[in-house]
DNA sequence: AATGCGGGGCA
DNA sequence: TGCCCAGCATT
């Protein structure tokens, strides 16, 4: 068998299999561009299971690109709380405020214009024109590089750049006539149900006759990639502030720089301890520590005794997180009008008017409130804090 | 080309 | 519990 029935066998048993195997998947079950559009950003870096009902909260919410454009940039951040990669979501507004004011409301059935949205890079531009429009534009991601460099035997490190554009050129060639959008989901279901990155399926593999991988032996070790740095780990002291008197049963909170990790999410306050694990100071000197850094932010606390610790992983960091309750110090606390909290504001006011309306949100103070369990429904944090917060108000319940 | 950016699943 | 997964933007 020559190259180019090779090359046409794989796509015509891939295909055959996906027509009877693919799954019901809530984003399957519309051809709307914009349901793939969402499907394809939720599923970058994320798991079917997890975007399933994200999917369905978010398109509920926001069932069209106009509804996504004219939303509150808080309550898309809301909606995507505990998926992760929130620029996802920031970029994903954006882009729908682009595809209302130069595309009329509706996503261009056209390479660059799709490349030039927001948040929509090689991947998930071959994505949108393949399954939503049935475009022969590739849609190289990990899925398909591991099925590629399996059945094809590419040991590539698909780390680099030059990999990808490899791949993209055999997808170029490897799509059958008229079937661009089954066959980009079929390569995808394929690597999420049978060419999975350990202990493939081999024996039930619809191209498993004429995989060179497998035929080698190697499938185990491919796709060839470099090991990404571990994350470095970052000692903090967290402050669960407990109001008194008019905030009795409330929460102090804080929310984060409108750039950079977390970017917008509240949180916590909290300072860093030491730069790596282990080192950091235990009980007085911690609590002393928080109170210290904290005061220097014009936030004045009293850590009143350890409560728990917590750990978070981001791709780049580890925190190692020792949470303290607080009392309030009544001298320094944040309020309306402090100088701290003014600065801030008029900094993010300054920045919003250099930039352009189109890439810049609405000014948001970096600012510090008084929460209550009910809070918990608009505002957005990331996980950790979330479930400490979460398991800080149900305990609060039961006195 | 290198770095920043989350969270979950699995052995 | 430790390891694996890996798009896009920025610099």
């Amino acid at each position: 068998m020559n190259n180019t029935e090779h090359k046409s066998t794989f796509s015509t048993e891939l295909l055959n299999w996906y027509m009877v195997s693919k799954r019901d998947l809530p984003w399957r079950r519309h051809r709307d561009p914009y349901m793939i559009w969402i499907s394809e950003i939720m599923l970058q870096q994320t798991r079917v299971d997890t975007v399933i009902p994200y999917f369905q909260r978010f398109t509920e919410r926001f069932p069209t690109i106009q509804a996504l454009a004219e939303a509150p940039e808080e309550d898309v951040l809301k909606h995507w709380e505990g998926l992760g990669y929130y620029s996802r979501a920031r970029n994903l507004q954006l882009a729908a405020r682009q595809i209302m004011e130069l595309y009329d409301g509706r996503m261009p059935d056209d390479v660059e214009a799709v490349a030039g949205l927001k948040g929509v890079g090689p991947y998930t531009t071959g994505a949108i024109m393949s399954i939503a429009f049935n475009r022969p534009v590739p849609a190289v991601d990990g899925n398909v590089m591991r099925v590629l460099s399996r059945y094809f035997l590419i040991e590539d490190d698909i780390m680099k750049q030059g990999t990808r554009k490899q791949m993209e050129a055999l997808v170029r060639e490897l799509f059958p006539e008229g079937q661009a959008s089954h066959f980009t989901q079929a390569m995808m279901e394929l690597g999420a149900l049978v060419c999975t990155p350990k202990s493939p399926h081999c024996l039930t593999c619809p191209v498993m006759e004429h995989c060179a991988g497998r035929l080698a032996g190697v499938e185990e070790t491919l796709p060839v990639k470099t090991k990404a740095k571990p994350p470095r780990p970052e000692e903090r002291l967290v402050a669960l502030v407990e109001g008194r008197g008019s905030r009795s049963g409330r929460v102090l909170v804080r929310q984060r720089p409108a750039k950079g990790l977390l970017a917008r999410m509240w949180e916590l306050p909290h300072v860093l301890a030491a730069a790596s694990a282990g080192t950091a100071p235990a009980g007085d000197g911690a609590m002393d520590r928080l109170a210290g850094a904290l005061r220097e932010e014009g936030v004045g606390v009293a850590p009143v005794r350890h409560l728990l610790n917590a750990e978070h992983t981001f791709s780049h960091i580890h925190w190692n997180l020792q949470v303290f309750q607080c009392e309030e110090a009544p001298a320094a606390l944040p309020e309306p009008g402090h100088a701290a909290a003014a600065a801030q504001v008029a900094e993010a006011a300054a920045a919003y008017a250099e930039s352009g309306a189109l890439d810049a949100a609405p000014p948001e103070p970096v600012a510090y409130r008084w929460i209550t369990a009910a809070d918990m429904d608009t505002l957005a944090f990331p996980n950790v804090f979330l479930k400490i917060l979460r398991n800080y108000f149900s305990a609060q319940d039961e006195q």
